[in-house]
DNA sequence: ACAAAAGTGTTAACTTTACACCCATGT
DNA sequence: ACATGGGTGTAAAGTTAACACTTTTGT
């Protein structure tokens, strides 16, 4: 088996779904393209495989580029194979979820000047290729890691408050929660702790600032 | 980007770990290779993907090689990247799961003479390649999928006893579990019915034969 | 009659849900 | 002083956990 005699390569990308949270909001990074095909539409952070570089390589060169460190939480998601899913060549995508917290983001986003926005997940401009099949596959995912405490920590600040971190899970499970129990069951788990501090900016009575304790042990919400 | 000019395109293979459990034991299905290398060990059932085809067609062409037929529960896991994880060429690997349950085996196994064989889960035989990592990391995967109940309805043969359903559940999730509130659960959850029969063979009184209702609602269990 | 494995019920501890009023801030 | 959003406690319902003896079969 010798590739120079044989058709059955084929080009692998890796596509990075970057989130974070910001003020109760998932967010997900992405690129205007500035060249066709789909100019003018927004894409996934994005690189070629090369023959010499793991997935997991190409993966940290890509968040490099983008957010300006690879040293933050990823998981592999899906591989995509569709024939036509470029219009050019055929090409795999493999797809990586990222997590940052958008205290970290702030800084790194200023060291740049950036094609990259953040967008609200539910209010996402138009997407290239099949890029949106991407994203909503890698928000399922994250919904569903969402229920574990540590995956939790990697998105969040270092400060948030409890009604932000409600809104999260209300946006996840698709239902309003009871303030009271939510708050009860959260600080009954013991993974946050009261920063001393208190919100500022909104209207109404500000809120508590809570952060995550420094080390806390795997346990499932909901 | 023309492929024949460029060095970063390569070969992606398609892997199954098929499982399916048998009085009580969680089984998967490797083949002995009879070539170097790695002659005498045991692999996964595997295929190369080729230019005109998805990574899921090439799965249910294995399916049908191996078991008859690709219309059983599947999903995909992980894409492998690894430089050298094959001696000869840089190939790239995506597994999939796919769950039988050993009744329907049984009739797909006769119609073969077959280089393949069942290997409970805990006692695998040399496996070639980084395919021990791979079927490792399906065994985790389908370990956290096992507590959604749809997901146990297509490992589990149409009629089991309970003490069968609970000795995987004692492996899965490494304890001993309580024979009186793991029955009272299970029963509760409306998802098995009694068929009526009863298991023979064993020492000790026998058990009640279940099998999963038609329908059954999605529910978390533990 | 004995060995082996399956089947069964009750109580206490814990967890989850439902629910309404007061508090701190900005305008 | 009013509008806005945040913070708090209690009781009822539901779920889980702990625990030991009896039943059915094969030998």
């Amino acid at each position: 088996m010798n590739k120079m005699n044989n058709e059955n390569t084929v080009f692998v990308e890796v596509l990075t779904n970057i989130f974070t949270v910001e003020k109760g909001k998932l967010k997900i990074l992405l690129a205007r393209k500035n060249t066709e095909p789909y100019k003018g539409y927004w894409e996934l952070p994005n690189k070629i495989l090369s023959n010499e570089e793991t997935l997991e390589e190409t993966k940290e060169k890509i968040l490099e580029e983008t957010i300006g460190t690879s040293n933050i939480y990823t998981e592999q998601n899906y591989t995509f194979s569709k024939l036509d899913r470029n219009p050019n060549n055929r090409i795999l995508a493999t797809s990586y979820i990222g997590l940052i917290d958008s205290k970290t983001i702030e800084i790194k986003n200023k060291k740049n000047e950036n094609n990259w926005e953040w967008f609200t997940i539910n209010e996402l401009p138009k997407i290239a290729f099949d890029h949106k099949e991407v994203i909503e596959n890698a928000t399922e995912l994250l919904k569903t890691k969402l229920v574990s405490a540590n995956i939790l920590k990697k998105l969040f600040p270092s400060d948030f408050t409890l009604p932000e971190l409600q809104e999260i899970y209300e946006n996840i499970m698709n239902k309003k929660l009871d303030r009271r129990n939510f708050r009860k069951k959260f600080i009954n788990l013991g993974l946050i702790e009261d920063t001393g501090y208190k919100s500022e900016g909104r209207s109404g009575r500000p809120a508590k600032l809570y952060r995550f304790k420094e080390t806390i042990k795997e346990t499932y919400l909901f």
